[in-house]
DNA sequence: GTTATTTCCATACGCTGTACGTATTTGATA
DNA sequence: TATCAAATACGTACAGCGTATGGAAATAAC
């Protein structure tokens, strides 16, 4: 079979998903594709590329579910879950990917455009709809990564220093519950902006 | 001068500060406290380590005021845009640190202490209080994250594709807005849960 | 002065990304 | 089918990396 750029970005991800980024090598890439390391050049400028690459590939695989009818708390709420599938499905990659160069995801891609269109059907003014857009992607994204790297784990999981000694962290699936929380504190958040904006807009008209 | 271990984070820091965390290197570091490469090893392990202890030197290094008598609001605005300048003073050691280990901040470092105590003095219920310092401080980050990399004013400046042609970016610190935007968002989330407990804890008792 | 301990360094090894030049394969044209 | 040009693949080589290992130099203790 001969050398793609498609082909080096997936099999670039088998050997992250199996490895790492830090495990990726340009020989080792060569040698899961069966070809010589100087070849992969021909396809690909450097290995920045290679990562760049891989990132986009993914983040541009992300598919969800378009709920339009659905109210935009719930459609929020499926969006995130979606893309925190997804990025759980490559947990090597998006630390990586999410902080260093923060390309993951672009303008066009599935999740932007989606988020963006739930915002605006939401009612958000179109002035702060891509502000308000990128704070909401990035700040899930923050808590995604965080979970993904295990901080949010141990960090949720920390007793305060001087606060109170009940409450043992109760057994179970806790970063789903954390990251259910960041969520519905992130809409609330919203839902408070929006209503914000509609008391201004009732005042002004 | 002889060689120490928080000498060695001291230059590290430089460095990073001036070329980014890729372009530290064991021989430039060694170089830039005149001794021989081999000879950082005997105050510490090995690159990572150096790197760990970096982000763990200037994380440690924040300090903000205390301001007990005002609103937890206040108080977390204040907390975040302290934090926000630490950031800004060191971005390339924060878009590494953050995303890739995460321990830019440990537990026992004043932000964390400071965030866990003002949610507590929020009326935060001592089960859900680590979560929420958790979520929280991670939200931020991510947004800072963002804002450090270039993608926070990338993001935000963004056309929505198909939605409104009026409302041109307006010039001025497009970024102090959104952060502002995002921490506002966050708090008044905050708000909405808090009040849910009141809620059930009114209801309970 | 002698010894023990701490601190520093010289050499060297395996590994990395990739510049550069060349071989090989492929596809078009005659 | 023979010829040639373009596309694709590879071999060699180099500078730089982190650091294992063992010995030199400096310092401290007696």
């Amino acid at each position: 079979m001969p050398l793609t750029e498609a082909g080096i970005y997936a099999a670039a991800l088998r050997l992250i998903d199996a490895d790492g980024v830090d495990a990726l090598t340009m020989r080792k890439l060569a040698t899961a594709l069966d070809a010589n390391p100087m070849s992969l050049y021909y396809h690909v400028p450097n290995k920045d590329a290679v990562l760049r690459g891989v990132a986009r590939m993914v983040g541009a695989q992300f598919r969800t579910v378009k709920l339009e009818d659905a109210p935009w708390q719930e459609r929020i709420r499926l969006l995130a879950t979606d893309f925190r599938t997804l990025a759980h499905s490559h947990p090597k990659l998006m630390g990586y990917s999410f902080s260093l160069q923060s390309d993951f995801i672009q303008p066009d891609d599935p999740f932007w455009i989606e988020l963006t269109a739930i915002l605006d059907a939401a009612g958000m003014p179109h002035s702060e709809l891509s502000h308000f857009t990128a704070l909401v992607g990035f700040a899930i994204n923050g808590v995604l990564t965080a979970e993904l790297t295990g901080a949010l784990h141990r960090w949720s999981s920390l007793k305060p220093p001087s606060v109170g000694e009940d409450g043992l962290t109760p057994p179970g699936r806790d970063e789903n519950r954390v990251f259910r929380l960041a969520l519905d504190t992130i809409i609330m958040g919203l839902e408070g902006q929006l209503a914000a904006y509609g008391d201004f807009q009732g005042a002004d008209h």
